[in-house]
DNA sequence: CTGAAAGCGCTTACAG
DNA sequence: CTGAAAGCGCTTACAG
């Protein structure tokens, strides 16, 4: 268990002062060639590696990014930390992943921490938790002391920032008005409570399109449901008691809950029952029949946000507007639907 | 933009010296009740947080932990970082994710990129192309190097640390016994390559049970697969050509898509086909019908990973001999067998 | 009770 | 061409 070699032993073993030490790795030209080649001969032999706790000291820069999401055991949230993290490492950066629980408070202290220094900048999802209490102090506290933040997907705008997100309304929008297209008449909606922009946003979308069509828009046919990964039951009843023939879930665990829902009671998919759901992720994929869904791309969200996130702390220099990104969503078709 | 406040900048504007300021905020006895008050008031009033990278250099050491996985969009191996997340977390360490993408070359990289002082140690699970190429001189490196690492599921006796895996063959013997049990007379078995250890130990785990119930095992009902994220038509054709009453897929995803072509194939689930796969994860719940399969337990993979590491990081005095941690499967019954 | 000094591992402006 | 010094932000053994 050697300990990791530094310029001072280096340059004890080799008779030289640490400065030139230093300067022969980086291959300065104030350094003779001859010294260089005897110090660059013994750096590699013994394997040196510049300490980058050091390197973050003396630059004032780490070069570690942060991203906090609610849940990482979840297909979208892990396609964006996929995409930050190509991106990120491709740039020379690290990534610090941390996970709020959908907590206020777990978020708060997870900011706070990641302030302390360990890292240059962060990209954030916000909690459900912090979205219903609506504080976002602990969020403009970090950007006060410097340090850039980008939000993505669940963001605010009570926090001044760089933002990534989808057209929520508008994805919805499509995907209902695909399925009166095909025939629909009475379509269902699951979706999220109104605090959670996401599905406030899509919740509007859905409304627009039966407005677009002549249709009403029946309060009894939209079930909100605050258990983002549960409700079966109430969906089993919701989709029990209405004779829908197509539903649209804001997320794929709605949808092919409401789905798997509708088999049992007996009716065919497509042919007697259409579904639409929200994020293309396995679930959809594999489901069957498989969904038809509206993708958003949580690979390229991710890619934005490290992009604008590294773009900011290259460019400290010229203070850069606030940008709000806005990506599309693509319906994919698959099984579902008719 | 004002910059986060230094100790230095303190003692300035306090006129005390540095030394009386650090030991003040550590609330030494040292220092008199009274400067104590005065420092520290000030400092909570300009929000003073110590720098995390000059303790780290200080200190010695990080805590931060890192942990290198051959894909995160997976619910497996994101279920592993959700418990080194939360364990690690909950003792005041840092997770730096990173990705191998499956190939020996990114792992290197990345393992020496970890290496360079910025954590303490890291897990990691063995990318495809190092199990391929059975080159694990990196890790050994970087282990000489005196930094700590754990693996987990994919590992190799090649490497000389403490593990965390599962009793693949053990899980996957209970479940084709299961299925024996259950009546089946010909069951498939898709898996990967040999090379792939849990690959390898599950298919042994097929091959016992078959064998301990007088059947013979034939050559012709296993299926390996290079993708671990395609081979769909191969699957179909598999199903197709053999008469399969049941099969057990070495994934989830495996299972699902066998399970889909019986489907499409006119056999009933369970009456006529039973599947089990491997992996107790999102694919399985959402699939209809629901999959039976073998649970890993993966957050506790991840939860014990960061118990080991923390713990080796935190006794650094008394050398522990490495341990192997050998988790239990459990078979969890749904919708796909009889 | 307070402060100057050394040190963690590095870089770089400045002397020689 | 080489090296001593200062500094990044902190802690701590040692003087006073």
């Amino acid at each position: 268990m050697k300990q990791r070699i530094t310029l001072k032993e280096i340059s004890k073993r080799l008779n030289v002062s640490i400065s030139t030490v230093s300067k022969a790795l980086s291959d300065s030209p104030e350094i003779s060639d001859k010294t260089k080649e005897v110090i660059k001969a013994f750096a590699k032999e013994h394997n040196y590696k510049p300490n980058n706790i050091a390197l973050s000291l003396k630059n004032q820069k780490t070069k570690n990014i942060g991203i906090i999401v609610p849940e990482i055991v979840h297909h979208f949230f892990s396609s964006i930390i996929n995409g930050v993290e190509r991106y990120a490492t491709g740039k020379g950066y690290n990534v610090v992943v941390c996970l709020s629980d959908e907590s206020f408070e777990k978020e708060v202290i997870t900011a706070q921490m990641l302030a302390n220094g360990s890292i240059d900048g962060f990209i954030l999802s916000l909690s459900k938790g912090t979205q219903e209490k609506q504080d976002f102090h602990h969020l403009n506290e970090v950007i006060n002391q410097g340090m850039p933040i980008v939000m993505v997907d669940r963001v605010t705008e009570h926090v001044a920032c760089d933002k990534v997100i989808i057209d929520d309304t508008q994805g919805a929008y499509h995907a209902v008005s695909y399925l009166i297209e095909k025939g629909a008449k009475k379509i269902g909606l699951i979706t999220m409570p109104d605090y959670l922009s996401v599905g406030r946003l899509r919740a509007q979308g859905y409304i627009q399109a039966l407005t677009n069509a002549g249709f009403e828009v029946n309060p009894e046919h939209v079930l909100k449901l605050e258990e983002l990964n549960g409700g079966q039951e109430e969906i089993k009843t919701f989709i029990e008691k209405h004779d829908f023939d197509a539903v649209f879930g804001v997320t794929e665990y709605f949808a092919v809950t409401a789905m798997k829902a509708a088999q049992k009671m007996g009716k065919r998919i497509p042919e007697d029952f259409s579904v639409i759901g929200f994020t293309d992720g396995i679930i959809s994929q594999c489901a069957s029949p498989a969904l038809t869904t509206v993708s958003q791309h949580g690979e390229d969200i991710g890619k934005q946000a490290a992009m604008m996130l590294i773009d900011r702390l290259e460019n400290e220099g010229r203070e850069l507007k606030y940008n709000t990104n806005v990506l599309k969503t693509t319906l994919i078709h698959r099984e579902s639907t008719k």
